[in-house]
DNA sequence: CTCCAGGTATTTT
DNA sequence: AAAATACATGGA
């Protein structure tokens, strides 16, 4: 079976963009980039299912590989995929202030139609969020994986195995130690684990940030949960709630891009960096993920 | 061997 | 209030 997502802003869409982000020299073990198309598993209703992703005619279409499909999982996923590649946007006034900027302004053709890739799922954003503080994106990678294949389910199709991230539940209950044993540092065992029982027991959640008044609310109820401080708080808040203006402060990623296109020349003048945000209001998640996709080397580019 | 990684909590000035 | 330090370990 096939469904279909249509697509706003098509002319601000390129497809081979956002795939070529997903496979941009990292190891995500939670989907698979293939020629064209991105593949994912998902559990839904007690179910797996896995589907195949692919662009044609203004419209994302979803090829149904597995799984049987109800109006309800079928309206989660496309859900799923409109926040992953963010497909409601309009990008033109974002392009805008980028060309009004002499050293970002090849952005808005080099990287032209590519949207924001979302992580939807919060538990996963936020365990990513603690895993990838303080140490190289490979490694951090590595141990997302070895989390995945440890506690995480999977299906198999066509000879290839799709994994689906480990539950809340299925973390709650793990000591530290069995972390630890896959090369996590005690903190993280500990703030992964803790973070994995709040989420068991409905002490947050998608809706529950939501209902929240704005983002400061919502940063704080993050930032009280221990492991996580401003950096995680404001990259889960842009990366899973789709807040527009989210900056995460002290990201070297952001740093070393900054200073690579000459905009700060200290990586702790905290002023400068605002200064230059500024320009972009309204566009500050956009232009954070701008930035990390420049710090990727396109061959040919 | 040294320094740095898509930081945070804790301790010390 | 601001600055220094421990945490942990792979990669360059």
């Amino acid at each position: 079976m096939t469904t279909s997502i249509p697509i706003s802003q098509t002319q601000h869409f390129n497809w081979q963009e956002c795939l070529w982000y997903l496979n941009r020299g990292f190891d995500d073990c939670i989907y698979q980039v293939r020629a064209g198309s991105v593949r994912r598993a998902f559990e839904l209703e007690g179910q797996q299912m896995l589907v195949d992703i692919s662009y044609a005619d203004g419209s994302l279409k979803l090829q149904w590989l597995a799984g049987l499909q109800s109006t309800s999982t079928i309206n989660h996923v496309h859900q799923f995929v409109a926040d992953w590649f963010d497909l409601e946007r309009d990008l033109t006034s974002f392009y805008t202030h980028l060309q009004a900027n002499k050293s970002l302004a090849y952005m808005a053709d080099n990287f032209k139609g590519l949207r924001f890739i979302g992580m939807p799922d919060l538990f996963e954003s936020l365990a990513w969020g603690i895993i990838g503080q303080q140490i190289n994106l490979s490694f951090a990678y590595k141990l997302k994986r070895r989390l995945v294949e440890t506690y995480g389910t999977s299906l198999r199709y066509d000879n290839e195995q799709y994994w689906i991230f480990p539950s809340p539940a299925n973390l709650a209950s793990l000591e530290p130690a069995v972390l630890r044993d896959l090369q996590f540092s005690q903190k993280k065992a500990e703030y992964l684990i803790t973070i994995a029982k709040l989420f068991a027991d409905n002490a947050i959640s998608k809706p529950i940030l939501f209902a929240l008044p704005d983002f400061l609310s919502r940063q704080k109820l993050l930032t009280d949960i221990r492991g996580i401080g401003v950096w995680t708080a404001n990259y889960v808040l842009m990366k899973s709630l789709k807040e527009n203006s989210s900056i995460p402060y002290g990201d070297v990623g952001i740093i070393n891009a900054l200073i690579a296109h000459s905009i700060i020349s200290d990586k702790k003048d905290v002023k400068a960096i605002d200064a230059f945000y500024s320009e972009f209001p309204g566009w500050e998640s956009y232009l954070t993920f701008y930035l990390w996709r420049s710090l990727a080397v396109k061959p040919g580019n």
